[in-house]
RNA sequence: GUUCCCGUCGUCUAGUGGGUCAGGACGCCGGCCUUUCAAGCAGGAGACGCCGGUUCAAGUCCGGCCGGGAAUACCA
């Protein structure tokens, strides 16, 4: 059996972090299995579905390099297909018409409640052998229910979850088609993924109690029952239900701040999902690593300051150059000049150790570019009298020396053993006036990518 | 209310048909290294929600409870 994978997601805003992880292991399925994977867009919500989220789903998706092979398809334009099973639908009495208005169901739903049932539809417009149907009414347009089975229950095996039952007691006959003939999501749900032969539904867990609705409506349909997986929300970093208030909570928020794509989608892939003691790994092995059986039917909380270690971890191994053509907007963003400082892929290769994020990296690397402002008590605190002569001669040391981090190291120690100093007594007062702050990368290392010229300027200090 | 789902260190998790000092990772705490901060290296603290039951043996099986979540729409 061919793999068929599908991401359905409904326009209505951006693609957060919980659905792209949906997306990741639908993807990843399909791929793993050499399947296909298809996109299609939910959008029969008139009121909340627009072209812009269309877009920003898009647009999530290829950021995290979430290809579909079939699709995008829109609900909006498969409208003549679900008229017509809806047609068939009434021809074979799987479905029917109910004239109830909404103030009756409303009324009806209440009393129930107030009588501690749970609220549902009764049946009263439900076709049954030997039943007389109440007068069809003149002013009123009906819906399409659809006849779900009485007795018994449906179940199946979800491959997150395992093995749910549901009576059919619990479910009652819902609407498939509106008064306006529009049909609704758990019908269009069923018609699409028999029409497009979807033998994976990878999916979030809210789904779950459309499950047996959906699986009732397929066999109606004649259809094959797909595999089911459903998968457990993601919580925001401080356990509650994730929202706008967040923060980051759509993932092109990600890039925005400095994250590495390979970072977010192994943050995503390892959450809620894990290969026995696999932390960091490609997208490429986690695709040939994925399974359903390893899924954490549990909710899992979102972590930043794993993330931000997992990002580190590719920043750190990543190759300068690459490194570099990414920070290379970060740096522009925070208006510093990258035409005239030193080479980029240097300035990557010197701060990636310290650097998370490349937001940290571009903000940490602004003296490289722009000489520091120093402050006088900072300066006063580390300039020494004892290391002033010292610096004096290392500045005229070091116009005449071979300029390499080795060489610059070696003209430094040979300046502290001359003046009888300890070795912080002459780097933090060089560090001060090179990067105007008491932390930094190694000395030598600094001098060597700034240059000599930039090196002996920032060096005056009388 | 009813139905369904979930419950291992603070967090992400390993555990798959009973026996482990309950393992790994992030974070945390000290140590080493050192040119400050990182990085790196070697350590430490830290968990099976509760109560019963089955069993020689239970995180793993059964029951109840508690706690969290979802659904109960002419939304998706």
């Amino acid at each position: 059996m061919t793999v068929r994978s599908r991401f359905a997601p409904s326009p209505t805003g951006y693609l957060h972090i919980g659905g792209a992880r949906t997306a990741l292991y639908a993807w990843a399925y399909a791929r793993r299995h050499g399947g296909t994977f298809i996109l299609r867009i939910e959008d029969t919500d008139l009121h909340r579905s627009t072209p812009e989220a269309v877009q920003a789903i898009l647009d999530g998706m290829h950021w995290l390099g979430l290809d579909h092979d079939e699709g995008p398809f829109y609900q909006m334009q498969r409208m003549p297909r679900y008229k017509e099973v809806i047609a068939q639908m009434l021809a074979a009495g799987t479905a029917y018409h109910c004239y109830t208005s909404t103030t009756e169901l409303d009324e009806m739903r209440e009393a129930q409640r107030a009588r501690g049932e749970k609220p549902r539809y009764d049946g009263r417009w439900r076709p049954e052998a030997g039943k007389t149907l109440p007068e069809v009414p003149a002013d009123i347009k009906p819906v399409v229910r659809f006849r779900n089975p009485i007795g018994g229950s449906v179940s199946w095996i979800d491959a997150v979850k395992g093995r749910i039952d549901i009576a059919n007691a619990e479910l009652d006959d819902l609407i498939i088609a509106r008064a306006d003939g529009t049909p609704t999501y758990n019908f269009c749900v069923c018609v699409d993924d028999s029409d497009m032969k979807i033998t994976h539904v990878i999916r979030g867990d809210d789904h779950v109690n459309n499950t047996p609705r959906q699986i009732n409506i397929l066999a109606a349909l004649g259809a094959t029952i797909p595999v089911y997986a459903h998968l457990s929300m993601i919580l925001g970093d401080d356990g509650q239900k994730l929202s706008k208030r967040h923060g980051a909570v759509s993932v092109m928020d990600y890039p925005e701040k400095g994250y590495l794509r390979e970072a977010v989608v192994n943050y995503l892939a390892r959450l809620g999902w894990s290969h026995g003691d696999a932390e960091v790994f490609s997208i490429q092995q986690f695709c040939e690593w994925f399974d359903l059986d390893h899924i954490t039917p549990s909710a899992a909380q979102f972590n930043t300051e794993k993330l931000n270690w997992l990002n580190h971890e590719y920043i750190k191994k990543a190759d300068p150059t690459a490194l570099a053509k990414l920070l290379k907007p970060y740096l522009e963003k925070v208006s510093i000049h990258v035409t005239t400082g030193p080479e980029l892929a240097r300035v990557a290769e010197l701060l990636r150790d310290r650097a998370p994020t490349l937001v940290d990296m571009a903000e940490a690397a602004r003296y490289l570019f722009v000489a520091p402002t120093i402050d006088a008590t900072l300066l006063n605190t580390h300039l020494t009298d004892a290391a002033k002569p010292a610096l004096v001669e290392l500045k005229e040391t070091l116009k005449l020396v071979a300029w390499s981090k080795a060489d610059i190291g070696a003209a430094i120690k040979a300046t502290v053993g001359k003046h009888a100093l300890k070795m912080p007594q002459i780097m933090m007062p060089l560090r001060v006036l090179l990067t105007g702050q008491s932390q930094s990368p190694s000395i030598d290392a600094i001098m060597d990518v700034l240059g000599r010229e930039e090196t002996l300027s920032r060096l005056d200090f009388a």
